[in-house]
DNA sequence: ATGTCTAACTTGTCCTATAAGCTGATGACA
DNA sequence: TGTCATCAGCTTATAGGACAAGTTAGACAT
């Protein structure tokens, strides 16, 4: 892989191992690598045309999204994709569009059982300067509901800074590491034309709960915005569906 | 399944990286190193004497544990300990224990929001194999009553036997990743002389509920575990501050 | 004082060696 | 024939030196 051939993007230039770990784990998803027969250091090197620093390198990032099993004299092993990473945002990334809808409902799952939670522990632990943030940032969103990117970023900082505000390192870092789910989950439902205001409304029910320091009412209303997100999220699911079918 | 790799009592030879990386994170950790004066390459390669190889690799360790950010051309940053992976078994074994006390904390809570949740899913699509599995656990675990070390094992086994049966690869990873702070948990909690039997006896209700494919049953039975758990967690901490007390 | 530009420093990649660990095949011995 | 020790040939782990490419701060010119 000689360095012309780097994405005409060129949004983001990514490093040498990161685009040749993204080639292989694309190849393993298709199958197109047995299980046991990972290539070796010198196997990558060869066939990108690497140094076999660099595949050493992308070797080391597969093993730590746990798609393979690497140890000294060894031959690299494929794990089964049950046990992947999938919490990584770039495993999600190279991952193919229809798994990636079958996570964006799993996460959803797992944001329904934690984000109320997380709204009622801030209730009760929240700072005034948590509660101006959160203000600001309500702000900001409805002053962006014609920008839905730009709507998003402060989306995510709202839901982030409640589970900050609920001050728990493990599921503060859970809430992070799906980020990038998250964001894309949002995409979707965010398309849909009133989705915005409603999710402002949404978020300032919230907010006041937030505000009243009313754990009880804070939950409530998280769980109100993920049901009206899901709602959104299954409509998309099933135009998606329509749409596969007819081609 | 033998889904982590080591969990043999062995002593395990690390590599140097990630012995040099133990080393920085605890350095960082005391505050030795301020804020933006992480070192870089070079620094560490004449520092402990290794290659810069090992160095470069350090840094991607750290990298990855969301510790420091490292850059082409700038200089290498440590970041925020709030931002850190506290999901990573790995900077778990590199934190002091009081900061690992606090976490266990965080994780117990994380658990009670997940694993009745967990249960309950699992009740309504667990199937037949899954049930032999878990009856085969209960047995050697009900064997291995004597043997805390053992008994964990198997332990963390049932539990993730449940998790994957929930079917859902989000809240599965979650849970793995979680495994190691899982297991210093059940260390503490399980240490108590009649807890085993005790544990025992809770999961075979766990177990039942979902012979019966019963949701609610499955939930409340994992709940009640967990609150045990809870108690001993709770005393454990107590002792551990009137003996810092006493110190 | 301000803006430009180079020099120094940093990470990214390549090359070549050597050490250390594993696997399987070979062959000696019972 | 069967069992076990040994070794050759693979693999990853580490070392050292070189250059490319990106960033930053300070020198320099205006």
């Amino acid at each position: 892989m000689q360095r012309g051939q780097e994405s005409s993007d060129a949004v983001k230039v990514r490093t040498l191992p990161v685009q040749v770990a993204a080639h292989l784990t694309r190849r393993i998803v298709s199958g197109e690598i047995e299980d046991g027969r990972a290539p070796s250091e010198l196997d990558i090197s060869r066939e990108f045309g690497v140094s076999r620093v660099v595949a050493r390198e992308t070797l080391k990032i597969l093993a730590s999204l746990d798609i393979v099993e690497v140890a000294q004299g060894r031959r690299v092993v494929v794990r089964p994709p049950a046990e992947w990473d999938y919490l990584s945002p770039l495993l999600i990334e190279w991952m193919p569009t229809e798994i990636v809808g079958e996570l964006l409902q799993e996460l959803h799952q797992m944001r329904v059982l934690l984000e109320p939670e997380l709204a009622a522990m801030a209730a009760t632990s929240v700072t005034g300067e948590t509660l101006d943030r959160l203000r600001d940032e309500l702000d900001r969103m409805a002053a962006l509901e014609s920008d839905p990117n730009a709507y998003l970023e402060v989306d995510h900082e709202f839901h982030m800074e409640i589970c900050r505000a609920a001050d728990n390192r493990i599921l503060d870092r859970i809430m992070y590491s799906a980020r990038w789910l998250g964001t894309a989950s949002r995409r979707i439902t965010n398309e849909a034309p009133a989705a915005l205001r409603k999710a402002t409304c949404d978020h300032t029910e919230i907010y006041e709960a937030l505000v009243a320091r009313d754990p009880a009412a804070a939950r409530a209303a998280m769980r109100k915005h993920l049901a009206n997100n899901s709602n959104l999220l299954a409509e998309k699911e099933q135009q998606t569906k329509r749409a596969a079918r007819r081609r």
